[in-house]
DNA sequence: TAAATAAACGGAGGCACCTCCGCTTTAGTG
DNA sequence: CACTAAAGCGGAGGTGCCTCCGTTTATTTA
């Protein structure tokens, strides 16, 4: 109840440098360590391997879901900012092609944080809206680009295309499920290609 | 991938008889435990209170929620009896009363089991359709009685009741939430009255 | 009732969580 | 540069989780 200068826009001021430098490594190592190890990686270990404190952990993210979420949204930044730099640097088939494969990995991190994901999106709204918004989107870009320069057919639309990524999310587990997925891309590609140019 | 006579009907065998006693007790602690402390009681200090060792706690319940499920359907059982007893042993509206009082200390509950409960009624999908289908069953019965016997008004039904309750849900978490609900149910009832036999 | 056996018990031990607070480092100031 | 306040660090320590396995107990059999 003291009374002191309640800061009322949050808008937070600009780490110490020296902060900035750890938070970044304990994200980037957690990321690895989740990858790894699924949400259950142990927080000592991560701090451990960032080379920081286990209280220099807990600072910046009070709990594991802060951490889960900050993981998350990285990957989601991540796979969007690859989207565009593939439509740069490759013809759009193959940027989308690449991009698909790349959402795989994707996929396999969000299968990876499962639990704490499915927590996390039933309790912060927004960070479900936020993130499928932008994927759908980054999608959307490459699959237009790739229509209207006659790469592929120009009948489908990205939502025809995430839907037949679909059974990327469920049956899972089993061990090939990565090169499984690699397959249904390529297949998914083929598919894609077919016809392209032709119903124009 | 041993060989050994592998059951598939697990209709499972009756408990030895202490290991049902001590199973009992621990139930019946955790619920104490639950409602006082929340979802994080400790476990060794519930088994302690059960006088059993913490083994025996986890050879029964792997996971607190296990644990957490049994007691949330130990709970839902008991609201279910409560209201044949208490439409046993009242008139039907103040059967109905007293119920849905009983049902604020239901809700009381489930909130304090959130979380846990979140993510069991995203896991496991039966739980919410036993349940929920059972209470508002309940509620149904206890209604059309007091409707019947012109206790209360005729034009609603359970849904009606039920949507009404919605307060009870929702705003929660201050210290008066108890009274305040306790205050809804008694002004619903009133409600309820209003009119009874009136319009018949 | 005594012996045999399957079921259940319990708590020590190892690991992870997370808080707390004295120490260190940075970023300003003169 | 020297100094200082504020920001940040880190890890010891107290607590809870959960497994493992030697010991105890209920039940069955003779």
């Amino acid at each position: 109840m003291t009374v002191e200068a309640t800061r009322d826009a949050p808008a937070q001021k600009p780490l110490r440098a020296d902060a900035q430098r750890n938070r970044d490594r304990l994200v980037e190592v957690a990321a690895q360590a989740f990858a790894t190890d699924g949400v259950d990686a142990s927080l000592e270990e991560i701090a451990k391997r960032a080379g920081v404190g286990i209280g220099t952990l807990y600072r910046h993210f009070p709990t594991r879901e802060h951490l889960v979420e900050i993981v998350y949204r990285r990957e989601v930044e991540g796979l969007c900012h690859a989207a565009e730099e593939l439509a740069r640097d490759h013809p759009a088939d193959v940027a989308l092609e690449l991009w698909m494969q790349r959402f795989v990995d994707y996929i396999a991190t969000k299968r990876g944080l499962a639990t704490s994901l499915r927590l996390l999106l039933t309790t912060n709204s927004t960070l479900f809206s936020d993130t499928s918004g932008r994927v759908s989107g980054a999608m959307r870009g490459l699959i237009e680009a790739a229509a209207a320069t006659g790469k592929i057919r120009a009948d489908v639309d990205a939502s025809d295309v995430m839907h037949a990524l679909g059974g990327i999310y469920s049956a899972p587990n089993t061990p090939d499920w990565r090169a499984r997925s690699g397959r249904l891309v390529k297949l998914l590609m083929d598919g894609l290609r077919f016809g392209a140019k032709k119903a124009g």
